[in-house]
DNA sequence: AGCACGCCGACT
DNA sequence: GTCGGCGTGCTC
């Protein structure tokens, strides 16, 4: 028998499988998924079985080396939807193989020097193996030692490279003890037992009472003893010693309040029967629930869910990363308990390992998580479900480029399975599709527990610094605030920071501190009193003095979260703030602890970015503060106006959910924009009319696809070239009814020293468009080998533009 | 990707 | 001659 193995060798050339014979002792074990070790030229390589064969075309074919799994770590279907994602991102099969698992699953090669002989070598490599038999091959490689000196003790036979693939797996192994004899043998033994043999008489009596294998330390814990009463048990076969791998539990040990399924409201009850009957039929379908913040959108997911499990079906729930709050896995954790595994990126590599390898072992038929869960290996997929459908996280930006959503879609469908995205502000492409009918369109219009959207109030900044308020806090904010403090309430301020970064300027000329590497200004940070790049790993000491025209006055601006938290103190010395940004939430559990204070009341404020906008829901908080609403309008990036709108509305969304009705205070410079305006009342109807009529006039997606290239290479010149001749391929490759653009700097014009091109195509249906991307790669090939080469990134249907 | 092979110039 | 540097082509 022949296995088809895709090699661990991200190539052009390699982008194919190879061909080895199975051994007879593997037989069986070898088949599509498993994971195998292969010979490859002259090492050993990690490689994927896709498929078995009875014959090669090749004349010799090498043998499988050994088998990684017992299990297939991969699924047919994942083996077809890894194809499918290789075609339709345009990346190697075997890249496309390993973004579907875990970051432990890859392979660690090591390369190592073996001493055959045990006569010393006669030249200088004796000494380097210092008495050893074996060493690591940089060892060889520092030592100075010249590779012909190798090479002639490799021809005498006397050492040997060894290549050596090893698996990052690490399984957890606790000790296990149960009776290793029948219960009757087990009361012959207890006779025998010597009086005096107390302890060990507890532990044949107590496996007589229950002989279900336990923890040997529980055991032990519970009997009062030690090992040495156990020993001569296990000597004498009575009991048996084992390891059993256990999971690390990233939950452990904590207890989840158990929640019922509520009473649906009528919307609610009208939203999800069209979903329970493509459960029930099992067919395909697309649902956009368009459901305004505090609806109820969960209890409809976590039903449809209940419903998949009651069919004995498995369900995958997609959240933002940044909503993947211990809120939310409480939430599920309580309603489903152990039938729930969570994925996320605030997981050790461990911990996700073990939550993916219960999905594997069908220990759970839950899974919450981040992007990636998407690809959770499960094989009876009842229900995929994608909340805050609209959140540009679910799109990967590097390397294999997928949208979550589209491989949701495709997994859907070979699962003849629906799939429900949810948000309060769907993005344009899927309410264009909602409402062109491609995909069901489901309205939950109310908040529960008859909560009002709280009221919104616009505050002009242009008119507060005319009336002479030049700090950042608005008179009816300051105001508003105070009020909430007396009336002992809670405030969250938020501020997004995009585009907001604190650089620093000279006062006397303008300087501005950039990066000597990027086109881009460095970012101050306090702390350290330094400045950094956000884009390369460049940091300089915070300058005395101005470099350019020796001023003092060099300062830094911009309003970062940590100096709105100095600022809002010197307003309101009274105020308790928590301030939540990347800074304060580094740490592990950092997150968790400061909601966790909020919620007990123990601040008035919290202050944070992006971070705080989703998923946070506490009952007494009564005002939403947004600091700069327009900070996001102005940067180059035709969702601008839609990811304002978005904001706004998921940070107002924030207030007054429980009982207290709630306020919004929205400070802008440009409350006259349709996105401000329109999100202040809520109107995202009228938002969606408004913003398709640019997207047409623009010819921006949904009316356009997108397509772009990123070309860069440390010589400018050579950069726009290349981007030059690849504008002009694509546009006389496609048709009249696509347009190319470029040959455009980017908005990041400079990174790490590489100047970046870029190419847009804007276009409605060019199904032969892949093909003649692929020819551009493979024309470019040998130039973006080099280490200082070409780079071309291709991205279809980008988010991120710059 | 990472390795061997082979060609070429520099140096004992 | 011998050594090391780098371009080329292959891996079942």
């Amino acid at each position: 028998m022949i296995a088809n193995v895709i090699v661990d060798v991200a190539s052009q050339n390699t982008n194919r499988p190879f061909d080895y014979e199975i051994p007879e002792k593997f037989e069986g074990i070898v088949q599509p998924g498993v994971r195998v070790i292969v010979p490859f030229g002259p090492r050993k390589i990690l490689g994927y079985v896709i498929s078995l064969s009875e014959t090669s075309s090749f004349s010799s074919v090498k043998k499988i080396t050994d088998v990684l799994d017992v299990i297939p770590t991969l699924t047919e279907e994942l083996l077809h939807l890894g194809k499918w994602l290789s075609n339709y991102t345009l990346s190697y099969y075997i890249s496309c193989l390993q973004v579907m698992l875990p970051q432990v699953m890859k392979a660690k090669y090591r390369k190592e020097l073996w001493k055959l002989t045990d006569e010393p070598l006669q030249s200088a490599l004796d000494a380097v193996f210092d008495g050893r038999g074996v060493m690591d091959f940089e060892e060889f490689e520092q030592s100075g030692v010249s590779y012909h000196v190798l090479r002639k003790h490799m021809n005498e036979g006397e050492v040997d490279v060894h290549y050596e693939v090893k698996s990052r797996e690490t399984k957890k192994l606790k000790p296990m003890v149960a009776p290793a004899l029948s219960p009757i043998e087990m009361e012959e033994k207890l006779e025998d037992l010597s009086p005096q043999a107390r302890k060990q008489r507890a532990i044949v009596e107590y496996f007589l009472q229950q002989p279900d294998p336990l923890e040997k330390k529980l055991l032990l814990d519970k009997l009062q003893t030690t090992s040495a009463a156990l020993k001569p048990l296990v000597e004498q076969n009575v009991i048996k010693e084992y390891k059993q791998e256990v999971f690390r539990d990233p939950y452990g040990g904590r207890e989840f309040k158990r929640t019922t399924p509520f009473a649906l409201t009528e919307e609610q009850e009208t939203a999800i029967q069209p979903i329970l009957s493509r459960i029930e039929n099992q067919q395909h379908d697309v649902f956009l629930l368009h459901g305004v913040t505090g609806s109820g959108k969960t209890e409809v997911y976590m039903q449809s869910i209940q419903q998949v499990l009651d069919n004995g079906e498995e369900a995958i729930m997609l959240v933002p990363e940044i909503a993947l709050t211990p809120q939310m896995v409480e939430r599920f954790k309580g309603r489903f308990g152990s039938k729930v595994a969570v994925l996320h990126s605030a997981l050790s590599a461990g911990e996700k390992y073990d939550e993916w390898r219960k999905i594997q072992r069908r220990e759970v038929q839950v899974v919450v998580g981040a992007r990636s869960a998407i690809f959770a290996p499960f094989t009876n997929i009842g229900l995929i479900i994608i909340d805050e459908e609209h959140e540009t996280s679910y799109k990967q930006e590097d390397r294999t480029r997928y949208h979550a959503r589209d491989v949701a879609v495709q997994r859907a469908k070979t699962h003849n399975c629906p799939v429900v995205l949810g948000s309060a502000t769907p993005s344009l492409e899927t309410y264009a599709r909602a409402v062109k009918g491609n995909y069901q369109l489901l309205t939950l219009s109310k908040r529960m527990n008859e909560a009002v959207m709280p009221e919104v109030e616009l505050v002009d900044m242009r008119e507060e610094l005319h009336s002479g308020n030049r700090s950042m806090f608005s008179i009816p904010l300051k105001e508003k605030i105070e009020e909430r403090l007396a009336r002992k309430e809670q405030i969250v301020l938020f501020l997004n920071r995009r585009g907001y970064s604190t650089f620093v300027m000279c006062r006397d000329c303008g300087h501005v501190s950039e990066c000597p590497h990027c086109d881009i200004a460095l970012t101050f940070h306090k702390r350290q009193n330094r400045l950094k790049c956000h884009y390369c790993s460049h940091e300089e000491p915070m300058p005395e003095k101005c470099p350019e025209c020796e001023s003092k006055t060099i300062r830094y601006f911009g309003t970062g979260t940590q100096k709105v938290e100095e600022a809002l103190q010197e307003l309101i010395p009274e105020a308790r703030i928590i301030r939540m940004d990347v800074d304060t939430t580094r740490k592990k559990g950092a997150h968790e602890r400061l909601l966790t204070q909020f919620g007990e009341g123990k601040a008035d404020i919290l202050l944070g970015t992006q971070m705080i906008a989703k998923g946070l829901d506490f009952g007494n908080v009564t005002l939403v503060g947004v600091l700069a609403a327009d900070a996001m309008l102005n940067l180059p990036d035709f969702r601008a106006s839609e990811k304002t709108f978005q904001l706004l509305t998921q940070v107002s969304g924030r207030a007054g959910r429980h009982e207290k009705s709630g306020e919004v205070v929205v400070q802008t410079y440009t409350p006259e924009h349709y996105s401000i305006e329109l999100a202040s009342t809520y109107d995202y109807e009228q938002f969606f009319q408004e913003e398709m009529k640019l997207r047409k006039a623009f010819r921006y997606p949904p009316y356009y696809y997108l397509t772009l290239f990123t070309i860069s290479h440390p010589n400018q010149l050579k950069a726009e070239e290349a981007t030059r001749k690849i504008t002009m391929f694509m546009q006389q490759k496609l048709s009249q009814q696509a347009y190319v653009l470029g040959p455009t700097p980017s908005a990041l014009a400079r990174i790490n020293n590489r100047y970046r091109y870029q190419c847009m195509v804007k276009y409605k249906k060019e199904p032969e468009q892949r093909k003649f991307v692929e020819r551009i790669l493979h024309y470019y090939e040998d130039e973006m080998k080099q280490e200082n080469g070409l780079q071309i990134t291709v991205d279809f249907q980008p988010y991120q533009l710059m």
